[in-house]
DNA sequence: CGGACAAGCTGA
DNA sequence: CAGCTTGTCCGG
């Protein structure tokens, strides 16, 4: 269409919009009306018409090219503020690296509420210090992929200062209460500090140091210089559905990308996080003061019929002040025998354990029938306890310790005020603190059949030492075990994770498992679909319902599960997963 | 996701 | 063959 005024035509402004509908995995084209040109750019959040109805969506591309034959719709409104243009570039890699919805991500990196105006920025660098020496110094020696190995009791505020005396930093860490102790912290040295995702504001105009949960690595950091995941092993950084991405790999792919670098910190490095970056290990002592001591009870002589208490806990019991005590069994038997005939108790319908239930009844954990508590072989209603849960551990270790035990569990929500508490592994991350914590069955968590066994262990571990304070305050952490020399073990006592991470490595490589071999588990109605399709990976399974793809690295298994499209129907797939 | 539309089924 | 259900496709 020619000007009337034989001036040059002007050329419509076109922008590409990913509309926030879970189904949807596409770009739309649309116009940008002049009215709203000035508030547009990559990563404003719009609303757009699409199929006859408005729905939101992001900016993900601009001064897109016009496609001929194609009548483009207007942007209808723009609602405010979204991810700067480098995290929308990011959340692109990252709908490839976990194969999911670019959608998912730019929800995750945008703010919960409409963001109209942005408040002025907040800079302002800590005094320079001891620590930023130290830091500078890793750095020059090692590059941009940083593995900080401080023991569980090291503080965790000056790397924050030294890193934030560099530049604007990004932070990470696992947990809400460690985020909000860590940012008082920094307030206190006069740091200024945006917390997401309430702050998302702030952070988005500028601010010294940002700092989050796993989803704060998707936050705006204007002029970041540097990066920082605190507690870089722990679980809690991978998201549990899909996509299942995880904290310090996209932080790592964000440092990456802005040439900045990424500072993993953690007591216990997963052999994921040693084979991407350099390691810094303080000198010996340092590391010891950080671990606490280590008490491990070698129950291997002990008859197995006395059950879960060795003298030592019960002295600790009865000496140690606030005391607390693991068992990952929930309610108050997972086990039963018969002691008439010696028959274990099991389930009428599908032959499977019976658990007893806090009713006396006995229920099945697989198919969850219900009975009374009696032998099905000889009618004896003289059960034992085979392998006892929280509920019946509380009633017995009250009895040994002469005071009360209280009970904590994942579904427990109040705290109790008791001297002694027990509970599964809910209570460490419960807890601000302790005087000792003892695990009461900790070969279920060093010959739990999951490939992470020995690392998860490890990292309870190093958990309950930072309950309990490093060698210094005379914490004590006690291990009942019938394996006292496994590595997990060892490397705790000894305070040196390489123990573990040493022959873990070597495990890994001979299974062929990460990271030396990239997984995913493809579960749905739609999976068999598409597993078959897949090309250059190995498959197998199903097991109850999954699959699992391997591949030599994530290249190729994230090149085969893109080239293959999506049948419909219900599809899951879960890229790394921590257990299968 | 949710509307449009085509194909398939039923009853008169 | 109208009227309805079910399934697949596609959106700028």
């Amino acid at each position: 269409m020619a000007d009337p005024r034989g001036g040059p035509t002007p050329v419509p402004r076109v922008v590409s919009v990913v509309p926030d509908v879970p189904a949807i995995n596409k770009e739309f084209d649309y116009l940008v009306p002049d009215h709203l040109a000035g508030r547009v750019r990559v990563g404003t959040v719009v609303r757009v018409e699409l199929h006859g109805r408005r729905v939101g969506g992001w900016v993900v591309r601009d001064g897109v090219p016009p496609r001929a034959g194609i009548n483009l719709r207007s942007l209808s409104r723009v609602t405010g503020w979204g991810p700067p243009s480098d995290v929308v570039e990011l959340t692109q890699w990252a709908s490839w690296r976990w194969a999911g919805r670019r959608s998912a991500f730019l929800r995750t990196a945008s703010p919960e509420t409409r963001v109209a105006a942005l408040p002025p920025p907040a800079w302002g660098a800590p005094p320079a210090g001891g620590s930023r020496q130290v830091l500078d110094e890793a750095l020059a020696a090692h590059a941009r992929r940083l593995v900080l190995r401080l023991p569980p009791a090291a503080a965790l505020l000056p790397v924050l200062l030294a890193a934030a005396g560099r530049g604007p930093t990004l932070v990470i860490a696992p947990a809400v209460a460690a985020v909000a102790a860590l940012a008082a912290g920094l307030r206190q040295a006069g740091v200024p500090v945006a917390v997401v995702p309430g702050d998302w504001a702030q952070a988005a105009a500028g601010a010294q140091v940002v700092l989050g949960t796993r989803a704060a690595v998707w936050a705006p950091c204007p002029d970041v210089a540097a990066v920082v995941v605190l507690d870089g092993h722990d679980e809690r950084l991978q998201q549990g559905q899909a996509p299942t991405w995880n904290g310090w790999v996209v932080a790592a792919e964000r440092a990456a990308r802005a040439g900045i670098p990424c500072i993993v910190v953690s007591p216990c490095p997963t052999v994921e996080l040693l084979s991407w970056g350099c390691v810094t290990v303080p000198s010996r002592s340092v590391e010891r003061q950080g671990w606490a001591a280590l008490e491990v009870v070698d129950r291997r002589r002990d008859d197995p019929r006395t059950g879960l208490y060795s003298a030592r806990l019960v002295n600790l019991l009865r000496t140690s002040g606030r005391v607390v005590c693991v068992l990952n069994r929930k309610g108050r038997a997972r086990l039963l025998a018969c002691t008439g005939c010696g028959e274990l108790a099991r389930c009428e319908v599908c032959g499977g354990a019976v658990a007893l239930d806090p009713t006396g009844q006995l229920s099945c954990t697989h198919c969850g029938a219900s009975r009374p508590a009696v032998c099905l072989t000889c009618g004896s209603t003289r059960l034992g306890l085979l392998r006892i849960g929280v509920s019946r551990a509380r009633e017995e270790l009250e009895a040994l310790a002469g005071r009360p035990v209280g009970e904590i569990t994942a579904e427990t929500s109040w705290q109790p005020d008791a001297p002694v508490l027990v509970g599964t592994e809910a209570v460490l991350y419960r807890l601000p603190q302790a005087d000792a914590i003892a695990f009461l069955d900790f070969d279920q968590e060093l010959l739990a059949a999951r490939f992470r066994a020995g690392e998860e262990a490890l990292a309870l571990l190093a958990r309950a030492a930072r309950l309990v304070g490093g060698r210094e305050r005379g914490g004590r952490v006690l291990v009942q075990t019938r394996v006292p020399h496994h590595d997990a073990v060892q490397a705790a006592l000894l305070a040196d994770p390489s123990r573990l991470t040493g022959p873990e490595a070597e495990v890994r490589r001979t299974l062929r498992l990460p990271p030396w071999t990239a997984l995913a588990l493809v579960s749905g109605q739609a999976a068999p679909t598409f597993v078959a399709a897949l090309d250059g990976v190995e498959v197998a399974g199903p097991a109850s319902g999954r699959w699992l793809v391997k591949a030599s690295d994530h290249e190729r298994l994230l090149t085969a599960l893109a080239s293959v499209p999506r049948p419909g129907g219900r599809l899951r797939i879960e890229v790394d997963p921590l257990r299968f």
